[in-house]
DNA sequence: TCTAAAAACCGACTGTCAATCGGTTTTTGG
DNA sequence: CCAAAAACCGATTGACAGTCGGTTTTTAGA
């Protein structure tokens, strides 16, 4: 899933504030890098089409928000970007969350650590399939 | 970093073979997928040209090899592709590991927990700046 | 109901980049 | 020195994002 420099503008846009019409979010971009609000429409219209935007019409214009959290997002990015390039044995994804783990510290290691720890639990908690 | 569908191919053949030559790439690769030595050729060399792989002169032909580990090169490709959505706390990336690791069993759960440990000591071993 | 404005929609053009390969130049081993 | 092999150049095609003008549709309000 290729996305371009506007398309991932306009994703951060909605998970940083919440839901808005192709209006505002021109008006919100129209002052850091201009563009015109159709190239806005353009942009959120084929978000929704990815489906990476939801939207519904509230009043006379669609009303967009992000169809997924930024976190899950970013969770299937890394799963999609990634799959070309490891072997069935999900060994080299494993590895290279270390290998990127070369920039945390040692206090954002822990913190991973921990939250690896408290999602196993909860994953354990709600039935055993795996 | 966008990567074309033989791109990706050839990668994982420098990974998964050792170097090899144009021609060596493309007799396995015409088999396959069919293509001329020549578009081979070209991809290698772009490949070379974003340094994802490294050639040297051997008799007449180059003789080309990745110029990564695979683990490396996931783990790089998953930040450049990740930062355009992680905000300056590292939080959604941690998260987002998580978030992929729904897809991870118990067992690999694990084996990520002591794999990072195992980093974490060893990173811990050689100087301890933060 | 009618209408003007707002928004959606359509289509076109540009730029980037990978895949592809023909043709030319360069290199090199014999 | 030369033929073959490889590198190199350039052109074409196909995706796809950014961009926006122009047209159609929708809708709020008179």
């Amino acid at each position: 899933m290729v996305l371009g420099e506007l398309e991932k503008l306009a994703l951060n846009y909605f998970w940083t504030f919440s839901g808005a019409d192709a209006k505002q979010v021109h008006e919100y971009f129209s002052e850091q890098r201009g563009g015109s609000l159709n190239t806005i429409q353009t942009t959120l219209d084929r978000l929704f089409k990815k489906g990476l935007l939801n939207r519904e019409k509230i009043g006379h214009a669609f009303h967009y928000s992000a169809a997924n959290s930024r976190k899950a997002f970013i969770g299937q990015l890394i799963l999609s970007v990634t799959q070309d390039f490891v072997s069935s044995d999900e060994d080299n994804l494993l590895a290279a969350f270390v290998s990127v783990s070369s920039d945390l510290d040692d206090q954002q290691l822990s913190e991973l650590e921990a939250t690896i720890r408290e999602y196993e639990s909860k994953k354990t908690d709600r039935g055993s399939k795996s």
